[in-house]
RNA sequence: GCCAUCAUAGCUCAGUGGUAGAGCAACUGAUUCGUAAUCAGUAGAUCGUGGGUUCAAGUCCCGCUGAUGGCUCCA
């Protein structure tokens, strides 16, 4: 009997029936064979000793493709996982999945594993590995599972079984004397992994609630060969090289101080420079944009709070309230009861509208002390706020000169690349569904108009409104998200903002809160990560450092410095009595963008030396060119 | 909040029950130097904090504060 087998081509060719997506690679080239993991029959991902009985179409995955990495981590959990059950036989297995980079599993022990453990734990792998078991397949019934299980007193795999809906296939995964509750696929046998790492181990909740127990987790990553095991912790290595809060204190652009409480910023001098540059730069662009600012209070009255719903469904993240006069006031977890004050304030035209309310507040929000993460999760800062009141029939238009605004701000600070998602109606919602819709419509209208691709998460909206995020992609190619532009039903509604129309009756405006950065906070600690320390020269607190050669050099040095000064160039002058590489060294190290180095030859000539941050040696220039060249580039925003 | 690890000089780190150490930074002196570290010297710590065990605690135990990695990825 033979079958046709159709590949990702359009190709086709018969084989006898029976035949292993393994045996049809090596058919092809013995370079295919060794390098596949798994394979793709029609729509289901199968093992490479899948016999395949019918006409079907067959797609081949390698390492590199993301479902070849799936298998090929899965399978490595396994078999850490039968490691882990030969040392401690005792132990429940939970779950074992790939993630994003590499893979964990879940285990139930009453202490938790150490570093020594894990080292013990690999080297049981690397026995396994040797001893080169095969990943052996059998579905069995529901029965056959749960026999099989209660058996071996896995209580875990016995709650996942009887999760499973009624029609699925169960599958079991052999693995010499482990053996677990598997959909698959996974590589043919244990030796197929040639470098692996346990990376670090932690609790975990079962299934990631806190109501249950919390169970002990290890992850590792592995990879087809040393070299690329070696290039993944180099590029960890990398990133830890670039976290903002080594650069924060290196650099000595913030704190936090165990005296005043966790999670609170201060900004130093450096950074407070930075901060106020791009403030600058964005109220001057809120302004042309049409927007007006504002400021606000910090704290406001419980009733405020009620009015607006946060105590309802906020209250959480706030911190507990403070008597004045008799009366509770809160701190602020968001700027948008006070901005709808000002709107209220006067009776609205629809002549008046769209408004766009303007404010970097600053808010304070409890973040449970374990999720606390340098400028990236803090418990007070700042969010670069504002809120677009507008009608219904201008929301497109202001969505999409948002999106663009947006992209603009982005691109200002050197993010290229972006991932759109459109977030929409979640369960639990306020509103008609109908306005859900139209809005939703609105959204996804502006989207299309600015040529933006961009994913759908159905369902992830906020309970108040639908909403778009922009995350940015780093150097390092992870991404942040910074941008959120969010639709809001409730407060309008709750606060009873209204406007006059054409008809000269009231109406209810629509409401859009956005953060272009996100906060500042937050987006500084995104910018120090992005550009490692390197700040391009607008930004940079310290533009040019001047470097005299020797004590004779000073008098010439110190001039170039108040010139540069004078043109408002931020400059710093190094008069320590160092030799010149040393001067340069520590310039280098504070990442300063340019060097001004200058000796006898310059005072002879009247010029400078340039010298660029990680560059080198740029010659000679006259200063008012050199002037010249750096206004270009700040005015440019240079990135490079 | 929960699990684990951690907190020693300004910074990075050594010190596993018996007299607190190093490198860098700082300061002083010598050196006056051409593109990523000149040499020598000086000073700097109630070992995060409060309690306990012990003849003796940086070190062992408990509380607190703060930091770090996780706690979303569904066999």
């Amino acid at each position: 009997m033979k079958i046709k087998i159709t590949f990702p081509d359009g190709s086709k060719k018969e084989y006898e029936k029976g035949i292993t997506p393994l045996q049809i690679a090596e058919e092809i080239s013995k370079g295919l064979a060794k390098e596949i993991v798994s394979a793709r029959l029609n729509d289901k991902e199968v093992d490479l000793n899948y016999k395949i009985m019918y006409d079907s179409s067959l797609i081949f995955y390698k390492f590199k493709d993301d479902e070849g990495k799936k298998v090929y981590w899965h399978s490595t959990s396994h078999i850490m996982a039968q490691a882990v059950k030969r040392f401690y036989p005792d132990v429940k297995v939970a779950i074992g999945p790939a993630i994003e980079n590499g893979f964990y599993y879940d285990f139930d022990k009453k202490t938790p594993f150490s570093d020594n453990d894990l080292e013990k734990i690999e080297e049981e792998m690397q026995r396994i590995i040797d001893e080169n078991f095969f990943f052996e397949r059998r579905e069995v019934t529901r029965n056959e599972a749960l026999e099989i299980f209660k058996n071996l007193g896995e209580d875990y795999k016995i709650e996942l079984i009887n999760e499973l809906p009624s029609e699925e296939q169960i599958s079991i995964y052999v693995l010499g004397d482990f053996v677990d509750l598997c959909k698959g696929p996974h590589l043919l046998s244990t030796n197929k992994v040639k470098a692996f790492k346990l990376l670090k181990v932690s609790g975990a909740y079962w299934r990631g609630d806190e109501k249950n127990k919390m169970l002990q987790r290890i992850y590792g990553i592995s990879f087809p060969s040393e070299k690329e095991l070696k290039t993944y912790l180099e590029k960890l290595n990398e990133a830890e090289k670039r976290d903002h809060r080594r650069l924060g204190k290196e650099l000595d652009l913030f704190g936090f101080y165990e005296e005043v409480g966790a999670g609170l910023v201060h900004w130093h001098p450096k950074g407070g420079l930075i901060r106020n540059i791009i403030e600058d730069f964005w109220k001057k662009e809120h302004y042309k944009a049409g927007y007006d600012i504002v400021y606000t209070p910090h704290i406001g009255k419980s009733n405020l709070w009620e009015t607006s719903g946060h105590l309802g469904f906020y209250s959480e993240n706030m911190y507990a309230p403070m008597k004045i006069d008799e009366q509770d006031y809160y701190i602020r977890p968001m700027n948008c009861p006070f901005h709808i004050m000002i709107y209220k304030s006067k009776l609205r035209s629809y002549r008046e509208l769209p408004i766009k309310y303007a404010e970097l507040g600053t808010v304070y929000r409890y973040e449970r002390s374990g999720v606390l993460h340098g400028l990236m999760r803090v418990r007070g800062f700042t969010q670069d706020d504002a809120h677009i009141i507008c009608t219904p029939s201008q929301l497109e238009n202001e969505v999409v000169k948002l999106l663009d605004f947006s992209i603009f701000f982005l691109k200002s600070f050197g993010f290229e690349n972006f991932e759109i998602f459109l977030s929409t109606r979640p369960d639990k919602f306020v509103g008609k569904k109908e306005d859900w819709d139209k809005a939703t419509q609105s959204l996804k209208n502006a989207l299309e108009i600015s040529k933006l691709p961009y994913k759908i998460d159905e369902g992830e909206g906020v309970f108040y409104g639908p909403k778009i995020d922009i995350k940015v992609k780093d150097a390092l190619n992870r991404s942040w998200q910074c941008t959120t532009l969010q639709f809001d039903f409730n407060l309008p509604e709750q606060f009873g903002m209204k406007y006059i129309g054409e008809d000269n009756k009231e109406h209810r405006p629509f409401m859009i809160h956005r953060a272009l950065l996100g906060s500042l906070e937050r987006f500084f600690g995104v910018l120090i990560e992005h550009y490692a320390g390197n700040f391009p020269l607008w930004l940079a607190p310290v533009q040019v450092k001047v470097i005299p050669i020797s004590e004779n050099h000073f008098e010439y040095g110190k001039k170039i410095l108040s010139y540069l000064k004078e043109k408002e160039i931020r400059a710093k002058i190094n008069l320590e009595n160092e030799k010149i590489g040393y001067k340069i060294r520590e310039a280098e190290n504070e990442k300063i963008p340019y060097m001004i180095i200058v000796g006898d030859k310059e005072i002879e000539n009247q010029n400078i030396s340039v010298r660029k941050h990680l560059k080198g040696d740029l010659g000679v220039f006259l200063l008012g060119e050199f002037i010249e060249k750096l206004k270009r580039e700040v005015q440019k925003k240079t990135t490079k």
